[in-house]
DNA sequence: GATGAATGAGGATTCATTCAT
DNA sequence: TATGAATGAATCCTCATTCAT
């Protein structure tokens, strides 16, 4: 049932270099069911079932059902910035860089709604130690889409209250995408392009359109 | 640690009324619990040891782990409801509305992230009959802002492009504040109040002020 | 197989004490598989099918399969020792302490040889907390026989080359009866005389009988 | 660190002709891992990583891992009881045969305490067929000692008590160097003549010296 | 011979739930 | 109502062994 429904578009290219096959496999199969039951509701053997291994051999690839887990919060946020630090490359003024941060960001999470919704929800089942890891790569997306709107500022391109609460509320958006969106309901392309428009507004940009 | 670190602000009189004693424990804990390390992390038993009572006495009070989850999703979602309808009494024209109805339902989430944290990210966990109990309770935040939106287009107090994506803009914030909020960032009060400036914006209220 | 052969001699009141009975009854199971397979080859599931409990109720009892063994270790090393200490106690001389300390010892090993295969030859799996302890425990019966012999030795009762090497020796052929002895072999009461007399044979003590 | 602490005196040659490398470099390896952990507690994988092999190549040299522990069972009672029988070569009387098959005995039992812990006390893990094999060997050793105690008796060199009894504690004494030894504790040459006047003593021979 | 991915039965342990007291 | 011992299915993981390459 899981997977007829959502043919999930895969990323291209996702995990292409992963080897040997099991491995990859298991990544796809632990990311779909994490990503519909959640990380502790999900057991290794409905893993392995999926990727068409046995029970055990899920160790020959990854330590443990949580090392499977961190490989995909890294991978996964690794993608996310990838691909908005690949939108922001022709940027022009702060206005254009928040339109484009916002419209790539909030694709991502609504096309790969399945794996934005383990990258941004099961992190609580991580160990510290991968935890923090995670958390560095977080990090980043914070300390961009604060420099664009600080930018937008000195430049008078953008009226803000509170800094803080804007780079909050811009990122919380994109986020709760993985939580609401199905293909059901919007396009991505087209919420991309709405949640930027969103976003000018949030900062009160001067020429939104 | 747990009761320590976060004295959890109960809202008043939060299910006061529940006897016996024992009953109302069991939520609490369950609650904070459930919060903390999310449904299927938590234990009965660590449930029952949070409580004071003995393991199997939960039985005696709930007809299973998941009742338990059901009620306090189901009383979270009422206290939120009547939270905002309580805002909205006095409220004037639609930019007022919408102000009441985000500072209400955002401060909710933030005074409450415990609570809010199990009623947003642990539905998951509930079987289709009580989740569509739930839903119905979802649904009426829905309808509430929207109708506050169109009644703002009518009266030409706001100007908006997808009415539809608007709706769940605001409601996204104001649920995501459960998963990034932390006594430390902000005061609920506060933020509650640069939410409903932020929603206006996102309106394009004529005053937003 | 195991019950029928062997119908091991139980210490009178072993464990009399110990509640609730599936306690007790693990414990006995335990010593007995301990004994015939090995701690390592023995099963979680053969201890309880063997106590008449179900899987999982070991570990109402019990931490775990490991602190089985600590309480079964840290009972035997004080059954023995409360066998020697009461028949030193109207011990005359050093040559007849030695006679008692060893025949005593002896006698235990063997007629409780299944414990005592299990106190000399399973101690390698604790850990090494329990492993602590229980030492602690052993190194008293080798202070007591020191202490027997040095004595000898200063009455002239004995005659010996080298301390230590006659502590080892004499604590060793006890210790070992656990690893050769069963029943079909000698009585135990008769192996504890004659190693009485092969005891003071290697103290060289002047008048052994 | 196994391997650094306990350089393990490797009896001069041994298994020195055995082809390939890889059978003797395993030998080695399940050797010191089962003296060190027990037959139970080694993995295939631990001694395939000691040997330096894949865990799959473990089976072109041995049918399985018990085989391993029969070839080294089989091959250390070979070893001592070669080493006894080439100190029993030049014996004069009883006495200095009892003298020279104890200090032999002893001797290897300190110097390979590590080999001879597998072949005293990890017999229980091989098979019916297997383990016989190793029994006959075993006998040759009480055959040997017994017909040495009986020509002393018979010389009126010793005079003992109970033979069985005698036989067996003088090989117990041996045997369970293995328990307890360890190179801090004596040199094996000392301990070895030491427990060769032992085992004068308790055969009450009249000239120990 | 050697590799290392894969197998699958079985390991200790957990846990929601039951039930005699 | 409450207890806490007991249940038994399920969990993650291990491990001796196999086998295609």
């Amino acid at each position: 049932m899981l997977s007829s429904e959502t043919p999930s578009l895969k990323p291209e290219g996702l995990w292409q270099d992963v080897q040997p096959e099991g491995s990859r496999r298991l990544l796809f199969a632990a990311l779909e069911l994490f990503a519909a039951r959640g990380y502790e509701a999900t057991t290794t053997r409905e893993i392995t079932a999926r990727a068409n291994i046995s029970p055990g051999a899920l160790y020959t690839h990854y330590a443990s059902k949580l090392e499977l887990l961190y490989e995909i919060s890294r991978t996964g946020h690794i993608l996310v910035l990838g691909e908005v630090e690949q939108a922001l490359e022709d940027a022009t003024d702060a206005t254009d860089s928040v339109r484009r941060f916002v419209s790539a960001f909030t694709r991502w999470h609504a096309r790969h709604h399945t794996f934005a919704r383990v990258i941004q929800y099961e992190l609580h089942a991580l160990d510290q130690a991968h935890f923090d890891e995670v958390r560095k790569l977080r990090r980043r997306f914070e300390k961009l889409i604060r420099s664009l709107i600080l930018r937008g500022i000195a430049n008078e391109e953008f009226s803000v209250n509170d800094v803080d609460i804007a780079v909050t509320a811009i990122l919380s958006l994109g986020i709760d995408v993985a939580r609401w969106y199905t293909p059901r309901s919007v396009d991505g392309d087209e919420l991309g392009v709405a949640y930027a428009e969103i976003a000018l507004r949030i900062l009160g940009a001067k020429r939104p359109a």
